[in-house]
DNA sequence: CCGGATCCGGGTTGATACTG
DNA sequence: CAGTATCAACCCGGATCCGG
């Protein structure tokens, strides 16, 4: 953690959360919530074990992390974000913001965890029909499946499959994510090869216009 | 420029603008407008210059950056972002105001750029009396004066001393950020050693409630 | 002065193996 | 599960030098 050594705001955040991985690390503190060793590992693949050691001390050093013990039926030590960690969303934020253009080309071989949609989702998609029944949206593009669904006018995601989902979507992370941040309209994506299952009007009433 | 690997929004952000410096090059041209090398150099004490040349290219060869031939007069080559890259701003600015807490402790040897006030400013301070005639304040407190002046309603800053400054404000860098982001009164700043001369109104009007 | 290129020592990172 | 240990490769920072 080696300082810039200038006196500005923007030079001192760097100071503090511009190592290698150090912001990755919060992005999934932010998308997974507390999370044990083990899992903050597997939502990072190709961090070497020592370097999320290290990074997480530090966080927990610098007040952005804390450490807690699960509740006694667990027995494992849970990673959290703090207050002041948490104020690191608007940073991920706009980084996911710009970075979405970059997602047009294909993976290459790239990792890919389906609950990373959550950044695209909490960005692009609202409730437009708040007014009516909930819906869940089951999206199954990675290893596991992913719901994205409606709570009192807000779009969440969580991992894990639907009940009884309104739509199941099916097809490549990049027709997925292309389809949510709506740079790609959801009937060009089907011909792609986007697979949609159940009720259309379910999803469409999420996307952006 | 080692890649994540990850088909995730701000983890290919962070593939291309990650790297040690690469940000502080873009808040440099952010603030500064085109630049020359020399004066990028300038701007961020501490970086190797042949880091900067390498980060440079990284970032043309990116299409964020692009260099361009200034006019006659002047004999040199101009850098100046892209609009991808101006786009980066929302992300500067996030950072910005994540780091602002930080800047409570004092430089403690670190380098200041009195410009570098202008994303504090940016972030802070609005006219609230915009159908007033427009009021300039000289600001002192590095190398080189400042002038914070408004313009239809928006609030600028340039490098430079100012013809008929309204007020002029001179002190420690940490006293000016305090008060500029409203994390101290102006009375306490001006007890602690800040020096305002002129129209105290004129600051007042700028200043966050 | 401007705009770099080159070289070198040391620190950081990354891959793997190993352990309580 | 949650790390530590080890080591090679790479990147960074500082100094120096060089062509317009």
């Amino acid at each position: 953690m080696r300082s810039y050594g200038q006196y500005c705001a923007a030079a001192r955040a760097l100071d503090l959360i511009g190592d290698r991985w150090t912001l990755l690390i919060v992005r999934e503190l932010l998308l997974r919530g507390p999370s044990r060793y083990t899992d903050l590992r597997e939502g990072l693949p190709g961090i070497a074990t020592n370097l999320l050691a290290d990074r997480l001390r530090e966080l927990e050093d610098l007040g952005l992390v804390a450490r807690e013990d699960a509740p006694p039926p667990i027995a494992a030590t849970l990673l959290r974000l703090t207050p002041r960690g948490e104020e690191l969303r608007p940073v991920i934020t706009a980084l996911g913001q710009w970075g979405i253009p970059l997602m047009a080309d294909p993976p290459r071989g790239d990792e890919f965890r389906a609950y990373w949609l959550a950044l695209p989702v909490a960005l692009y998609l609202s409730d437009s029909a708040p007014e009516k029944p909930p819906v869940a949206i089951e999206v199954r593009t990675g290893a596991e499946p992913v719901v994205i669904e409606t709570a009192d006018g807000a779009v969440r995601t969580r991992a894990g499959a639907a009940d009884d989902p309104d739509a199941v979507l099916t097809g490549a992370p990049e027709l997925i994510a292309a389809v949510l941040t709506g740079s790609l309209a959801l009937k060009e994506a089907v011909a792609k090869g986007l697979k949609l299952e159940g009720d259309r009007a379910a999803l469409r009433r999420l996307l952006p216009a």
